[in-house]
DNA sequence: AACACCCCCGAAAAGGTTTTAGGATGTGCT
DNA sequence: AGCACATCCTAAAACCTTTTCGGGGGTGTT
């Protein structure tokens, strides 16, 4: 009782052990191990030898408390399911590239007490730099406090402008959903989307808008339909669509779950989805898009794609570059809900 | 070009800083700040004021690389979809209470290759303890080479049964399932389930068998329908478990996606629910079975409560403990779609 | 044989914190 | 006055790695 469990305590292997075992200094062994520096090459492979043997790993520790440099970033999300944060997160792991640099990911489950506890504890395990992502694309308070390390905000933009933000571009989102739906035959279209307070919503919409007027259009009901972003608003929406709109041919949803509730309530209707209505999503949640009746088309924000964009400027800002702020478009992955009519 | 970027780096400050600042050695700083040894009062609080104003936070690099303990716990997941790994990593969270630790999320994508890498970059980052989350409950090989730090397996154990490993009680929810079911009135009851290469199928069919058993029941076609885990598979097993035993009335579902699938057939083939026949799902996934029409009554699997589990037997191992493996039952999460009949 | 020179290696310092052991100061008692 | 003792603080070592600088030994040249 009175001493420690006293456990053998396995103690990961040092430097000093590998350079016991090689029979040298410590500095010409972290020299071999890291190819700096002249050392012979006989000594050389003796060195790997020994930390082979031991199966030696670097302290990651001492070596960022020596060069400042951690190897280490931060992504913290605050998006609950996390359905945005794993890709942008695996893009960000993409662009760290060979593998110098390891990318940890902290919940702050939308909640700003969390928020800052994670990021003190970040730095106070001195994080090369931080990935912010949101939850939805509103502008969000910059980070308080003066953090010392570069910060890139993806999805949701920083408010402060001077920040590094990478987004997606959702105007051009909603104008590419339209004129997909222009290039299907479509004429009666239809916007269908989640609650007005969403900047999300409001871009898309306002997207869609602009390609429908550049084509002479104008939207059935001459607005969107704001909602909720779930299917029991898509199946509400849908319905007061088709009774006042009887002749509207294609319908672009503002979430796939929306859409999803649009096609079940034209299968009442006895509405056949493509051949006599279209209907696109957005977001392309396999989850929800590639397994329903028939397969829905949507809009894709290539979110890996921004968490490697977000990744690559990190480690510019990282390097000393001052890189600026980026929007990037969706694609339009197309499924059977939108075959061209013909 | 010849000297560096010059720029002025903010350097965080050091305890060093800290004690200049209130007039004392370092030594003072430090046991003032954490509160240990003998420190006149007056004295303690000139630290505390001098660390306020400078915002001063230790460096936890110094620290864990003295104390040997970083206070930092890894969780590895190969869950591309984070479904599961993102209630895990906020009941970890949680159970590291006052937040001395941090839990950082690496997602090794299924791939043995990167998940070793992940590994190493933790462990040279001297992490205190991993948790290793798998995607499917079959048991996954142990984590490769001797790892020095102790490790909790959750959701899919380890197959060396001498490792820590928190998992769901699978077949218990199959038989949950069932006894909800009966408990509505049913009698003659289906169960369409996912692959049966899965473990996790097969255990949730043993344990709706047994519950049946037990009842004098058998299953509706003499076995499940193993197929997939999408709304295809549910909705062709739905066609023919309708057409070949009509009498039935109640479908026990592999998973939420199959369960919808299975609801759509239902409506098409005019089968009231629950009226007509009731249908559960499996995993309660809110996205899938929160806004179907009706509602999906599912099986909850507390993931964030074994997230909780998984985070207490770690930080028990680490502190020298020895705790042992642990399944734990889900529950039962009512909605419209088993009404009881009445 | 003496010298210049190159190649390789080792000693030591630095980075920030915690802990141990001991030193300085002041108080109470004989 | 001298001593024991409690109280508060400091100096220094330890953790592990990287880097700089200098030294030792060998080789080639005159």
């Amino acid at each position: 009782m009175t001493t420690e469990p006293e456990v053998p305590a396995y103690r990961p292997p040092t430097l000093t052990d590998v350079a016991k075992l090689a029979g040298v200094s410590v500095a010409t062994a972290s020299k071999a191990i890291n190819g700096r520096g002249e050392v012979r090459s006989t000594t050389r492979v003796r060195v790997l030898e020994a930390a082979e043997l031991l199966s030696f790993a670097p302290n990651a520790l001492a070596r960022g408390l020596l060069s400042g440099r951690t190897g280490t970033v931060g992504l913290l999300t605050s998006d609950l399911e996390g359905r945005f944060s794993i890709p942008i997160l695996m893009g960000a792991e993409d662009a760290s590239g060979a593998g110098q640099v390891s990318v940890f990911l902290c919940d702050a489950r939308g909640d700003a007490i969390r928020e800052k506890h994670h990021v003190q504890a970040l730095l106070s395990r001195r994080v090369d730099g931080l990935i912010v992502v949101g939850s939805r694309t509103d502008p969000r308070p910059p980070l308080a406090g003066n953090i010392p390390v570069p910060v890139v905000y993806v999805y949701a933009p920083s408010a402060d402008p001077a920040d590094i933000s990478i987004t997606v571009d959702n105007v051009g989102g909603g104008r590419l959903a339209i004129e997909h739906l222009l290039a299907c035959g479509r004429r009666t279209i239809a916007h269908i989307t989640g609650e007005a307070g969403f900047q999300a919503a409001r871009d898309r919409a306002e997207g869609a808008a602009a390609a429908l007027a550049a084509a002479g259009l104008r939207m059935v009901g001459d607005r969107p339909y704001f909602g909720s972003w779930d299917e029991s608003w898509g199946r509400a929406a849908a319905h007061m669509v088709v009774e006042q709109h009887p002749e509207v041919d294609a319908i672009f949803c503002g979430s796939d779950q929306i859409a999803r509730g649009v096609l079940e309530t034209l299968r009442d209707f006895g509405r056949e989805v493509p051949r006599s209505i279209s209907v696109i999503g957005f977001d392309n949640w396999e989850a929800i898009a590639a397994d329903s009746r028939p397969r829905l088309t949507s809009i894709d924000m290539n979110l890996k794609h921004l968490g490697e964009v977000a990744g690559q400027r990190l480690f510019a800002a990282i390097d000393g570059a001052a890189p600026s702020s980026e929007e990037f478009p969706g694609r339009v992955v197309m499924r059977e809900s939108t075959l061209p009519v013909g």
